[in-house]
DNA sequence: ACCGCCATTGGAAACGTTTCCAATGTGGAC
DNA sequence: GTCCACATTGGAAACGTTTCCAATGGCGGT
């Protein structure tokens, strides 16, 4: 049983009570030989303290809540696991909350982690779900807003700026031949959805190429939809705006008979490691994940030092385009095997 | 601020403290009318209860732990996406916990854990995390293994059975015309690493065909380096024995110059979303994720309730073949869109 | 030699729940 | 009419820490 208590640990020692807490704690001022003597009678007792105690006490949890649409997406998968790594690294827990882009489960999901005391939460929220949030807020939790953001709430944030890349993916599918792209975007209620659909519109009128859209909602299943309008639309060139809509628009096209990429220009989003797969391999808009799961991290340290902000951290995205493809590059085939 | 505590709401609500929490938490009896009256108190001070607090004397969390080698590979993302589902429906929270395969961090998470008293733990172990299991073990805290397990710790299990897809594997690369055929296996850490490899052998034998091993960890760049080595010696057919290692071992080939499933057959692992995309695609062992997910929380649910079982679920995998490649099936090219 | 400061320690309060126990009231059975 | 069982409620203890406060002792400065 772990029925040993700090007490026992303290009893073990010699010392009292509060005593062992400063050693085991690392809090207040204790002699050396004393914290010694403390942390070996711990060993000794297998002594693992009791996290809820404490909290109880301290209104610290060390712990922080991390809310993704889904954990299932590749894209927040790798995001998640950036996440989790710097905040172990700060000694922090994270609980883990996907929501599978349903703001009623996200909503869910706050009250939980609100439940929980958790220090502080990142989330990439819904627009949809900034009832929630406010009263997130309103707890005097501190919040960052990571991939995407909500204006005017006075969230520190941490996206990416996605504009030159999608210039240059417009410019590319233009270079491939056409006249008419093809846009399956995201969903309204995100930022993401919101801006990317907008910088496309940018770049395609500054390039003078027709446009059509297809609304999608950053599921695979849309994706498919989207595609399946775009070609019936008859367009020439396609961009799909996150990776699950980039799967489902890619399968649309097998199913079709169209190969992406070859028979129609294609770029898709987020570098995830499987479409490294694909031969010829996709152009793609790849997004730095881990700076910006990092970066979140150290945004809600900051908060949780007590300093309140709104800044807005922006990480530029690029185009990547297949490397031997179009022969305007000269690299080694296996440059680095192992990506981390 | 969440300052309001549940002292606040009995006042409001003109009760003690303890019918307060009884009308809360739905323990002990109370009058309808009144429960109905702290409800409302509750809602009009917006009270969200201390989790902290309640577990300290309950010593309940209505949390469980999760422990997997890595979320970034998508078997796992997967099944903890099941995981996670299973358990919030029965009002369990999850703390998820990614061990990057590496025993240490196990250990750590494992004390991590321990000391948030979660009320239970699954966790998709190595052989070589056993004593900081066993110390789990040992503290009372219930245990179930997923997908992996250690025999003879009489923690119970959901794994998945592969000895009739890997023999239907081998079966298949002979037709497809292999004499030698290359198999990629996991560490020897690992149950799945171990039982697999023998059931591959034990296929071949059955087969009469002559066999090559590269051992690996479960790791694309294993992946790679495994399939580096099996086309050195001359294989006709391969089969890969876990996902990322698939990802691995098929990059590698396309570095070479091999295509996999056409110049060389090729069996690969785990029916994850992006395998779709290949063209033509690929022949895989699938795993019922989704059952082996609920398996798991229903088993540790029974464990909590105080039963002690040492019981092992072994759910069939199956391999399943592409669907048009071989004119086998007449099946319709896109069946329903929404995987789920 | 005396005083005061500081480091160290012990003791106890406090955190916000749940739950145990006792007190009260209400209804039915005899 | 009396008594018992039961439902409901109030009050207080308990959970295991952290942290505040006060007490002790040693040490250097004068």
């Amino acid at each position: 049983m772990s029925r040993t208590t700090i007490k026992d640990v303290a009893a073990e020692a010699g010392v009292s009570l509060g005593t062992a807490s400063r050693a085991l704690s690392g809090n207040g001022s204790i002699a050396a030989p004393t914290r010694e003597r403390v942390l070996a009678a711990a060993r000794r007792l297998n002594f693992v303290p009791n996290a809820q105690a404490g909290s109880l006490r301290s209104e610290r949890t060390r712990t922080i809540g991390l809310l993704i649409p889904d954990i299932r997406n590749p894209f927040f998968a790798e995001l998640a696991h950036v996440v989790e790594r710097s905040a172990r690294s700060e000694g922090l827990s994270v609980m883990l909350c996907s929501a599978d882009e349903d703001p009623q489960q996200m909503h869910d999901y706050a009250t939980v982690l609100r439940r929980q005391r958790v220090d502080g939460i990142i989330v990439a929220p819904f627009s949809t779900a900034r009832d929630s949030l406010r009263e997130l807020q309103g707890s005097g939790t501190p919040l960052v807003f990571l991939d995407r953001t909500i204006p005017g709430m006075g969230v520190p944030a941490v996206v990416s700026d996605t504009r030159d890349a999608i210039a240059d993916a417009v410019r590319y599918l233009v270079d491939q031949g056409a006249h008419r792209i093809g846009y399956i975007s995201g969903p309204s209620e995100t930022t993401t959805g919101v801006e990317r659909l907008a910088e496309f519109r940018a770049a395609a009128a500054a390039s003078g190429v027709d446009i059509e859209i297809a609304h999608g909602d950053f599921q695979e299943h849309s994706g498919r939809l989207g595609m399946r309008s775009l070609l019936a639309r008859g367009v020439d060139g396609v961009l799909a705006s996150d990776s699950l809509m980039t799967i489902g628009a890619f399968k649309e096209c097998r199913a079709a008979g169209v190969k992406p990429a070859q028979d129609l220009p294609f770029v898709g989003f987020d570098d995830i490691a499987p479409f490294a797969l694909l031969q010829p391999s996709l152009p793609l808009i790849c997004q730095d994940l881990h700076s910006m799961g990092a970066a979140a991290v150290q945004m809600l340290l900051t908060q949780l030092g007590g300093v309140t902000s709104s800044q807005e951290l922006r990480l530029e995205a690029h185009l990547k385009l297949p490397s031997g493809s179009e022969a305007d590059s000269a690299q080694p085939i296996d440059p680095h095997h192992h990506e981390s």
